[in-house]
DNA sequence: CTATTTTTGACCTTTATTGTACAAGTTTTA
DNA sequence: TAAAACTTGTACAATAAAGGTCAAAAATAG
């Protein structure tokens, strides 16, 4: 989810993965990877990269932890409950 | 959450932790931490439990699961909305 | 076709988490 | 008040996850 959002964020801003790369001092190779929502991004990254597009840190970290969440129950049975039980919880208290 | 359950569970049944101990072959130290959601319980251990109890073990792991996520998200600034998006994305797909 | 970009796979190091254990302290119960 | 039950702190090995790298292959653009 997260990565599709960061290659339109890029795409939108004309950047080729290296330029990323560079901001942010890693290998494009993980660039890629996290594009294809294969490696996770820190927060710091994630950060940056709001800066660089001038975009809402918020939005991003949404999608963020969105994504952690997800990955946390991602082959599990029951996790639509899970989450609404989640969700419940959190909204009364 | 957990904790809590578990342990009107073990009372319910008037079951002590050295017991429940026992069965799982651990240390009390460790029921208790569990009872008090100082340390997650393992689902293995889970299942274990709830066939003690004749309990549906589905009902378990929902809030053993709602746990996880409550822990992922635990210390962020906008976890409901991520939880949201979330839910929304598993409920479209 | 060739240059650039992107992807893939294997690997590596560091950090975090899990599952335990033990000892000692505290609380509850009989 | 003594015994049983429960909690707390510390520690540790094993495992998993984070956060990368490098080289090579595949895809895409010009």
């Amino acid at each position: 989810m997260l990565g599709a959002k960061l290659k339109e964020l890029r795409e939108i801003n004309g950047y080729v993965q290296r330029q990323i790369a560079a901001e942010l001092e890693v290998d494009t190779a993980y660039i890629s990877k996290v594009e294809n929502d294969e490696k996770p991004l820190s927060k710091s990254h994630l950060k940056k990269i709001a800066k660089l597009f001038k975009v809402a840190e918020k939005e991003l970290v949404v999608i963020w932890l969105a994504d952690k969440i997800l990955n946390t129950i991602h082959d599990e049975e029951n996790k639509q409950q899970a989450l609404q039980l989640a969700l419940n919880t959190l909204t009364k208290s």
